[in-house]
DNA sequence: CGATAATTTGATTTTTCTCAAGACGCGTGG
DNA sequence: CCACGCGTCTTGAGAAAAATCAAATTATCG
């Protein structure tokens, strides 16, 4: 019963601003298990039995198209849910993208648990209005922002996600950041080598990014607007 | 109380695959209000007071960036809902694309309803669900899909929101079409044109689709592969 | 340390956008 | 009921963005 008057269906829950919408442990015991890189913890169609919660490590979610083109819908860091709120089977596949330790429960055992708790069922509703809207957002994303906005964009939303906001790990490929953000490797590539020459970013490794102009990146991010970054125009 | 055991947090509702997933008439009065096309229902960044569920007309979705670009996100059609799960304040702007009659209530009048009655709780969820499932499948349409299939895509889509299936009415300018696609309005416009060359559509007027051979159109949409549609090469 | 895979970079093509003009349709008022 | 005017839609030409094809370079992992 605690906190039943928090949020409600239509929305009334805050959605959390801060970094990382970390959903806290669910109260029931779940079972923790671990998956290699590139390892599925469930595929597209498949019945869908159990719910994840990411501990520790990357998953994504994708779906492929029946000619081998593939989008990936969203990247999960440790506290984020997978297998929510699908119909019977699920509807995209969950792969791990490095080392990763979930906990899963069965689908029926939470239903059951969420009959019996209004503070369960309000933090289950505010989650998925959370990925409603971030969905939304990547809908403008993907629909209206170029190449660079979307590279900056996903640069910043990556700072959220990590320790230090200005030292980032990409730990996915070139291939996963172009599926998630509607372009080619060759695009990603040369958009991150235009940011470095920009000085907005090093890039000490492939899979490394120091974010050396942050406030910059984020205006690029938000809107195409950036005035606020003069732009020492290196070669 | 009534069916309580139908779906469950984690999805088990089954997601409806036939034609617009209405939502049932909420079992609360509300009360009918009328727009005029063109007028809001609500603005993004307002305090959010109100949900709404669409009767008669076509509602669009929308957010707009800073600098102007606008990427609409959804069309509603009667049975479908708006303002629901988001947080304090819309998120988004809602407006009439043609004159529409909606039935609106207080959030916090739902949220009661919802506390007690878990058939209501269990449609809002599964609604929710669908309509993830749904942002989910125009991000791979919008990250993956060239012009052609966005606009089969969404041909095929208007068509199971109609009474007949072949002869469609576009009510939305081509402005909105394309802010849908993430296209500009004379990429929607030829591409329309081209589908019609090719044989697939007829346009008898601005407004007005038919679809000459729908399942040809539907394998456009569904991928690249549309190999049943030998096309005869007209002019 | 070496083989393989991933990434970067370059050249070229394709797709889509932008700019521009003309056609069409619709609503209004005569 | 028809003419007029405005806004929307279509079409064309050229430019820009991103994709594709191709090769060289650099990581990564056994």
């Amino acid at each position: 019963m605690a906190g039943s008057q928090r949020g409600g269906w239509s929305g009334g829950a805050p959605a959390a601003p801060g970094p990382a919408q970390a959903f806290s442990a669910l109260p029931l015991a779940g079972c923790h298990r671990r998956f290699a890189a590139g390892e599925a913890l469930f595929l597209d169609d498949e019945p869908a039995e159990s719910v994840y919660q990411v501990s520790e490590g990357v998953i994504r979610l994708s779906k492929m198209l029946p000619d081998g083109r593939r989008a990936i819908l969203r990247f999960l860091y440790p506290g984020d849910l997978a297998g929510l709120s699908f119909g019977r089977h699920y509807a995209l596949t969950a792969e791990a993208v490095t080392p990763a330790v979930v906990r899963s429960w069965r689908r029926r055992a939470l239903d059951r648990a969420a009959e019996g708790s209004a503070d369960l069922r309000h933090r289950l509703s505010a989650h998925l209005g959370r990925e409603l809207e971030a969905a939304h957002a990547r809908l403008v994303l993907l629909g209206r922002m170029s190449a660079l906005e979307r590279v900056a964009d996903f640069l910043v939303w990556l700072a959220r996600h990590q320790r230090s906001a200005t030292r980032l790990s990409l730990p996915m490929t070139r291939l996963d950041i172009a599926d998630y953000l509607g372009l080619t490797i060759e695009t990603v590539s040369r958009t991150l080598s235009q940011l470095k020459r920009q000085g907005m970013i090093a890039l000490p490794g492939p899979h490394e990014v120091v974010l050396l102009r942050p406030a910059a990146l984020r205006a690029l991010a938000g809107a195409g607007d950036e005035d606020q970054a003069p732009l020492p125009r290196a070669a």
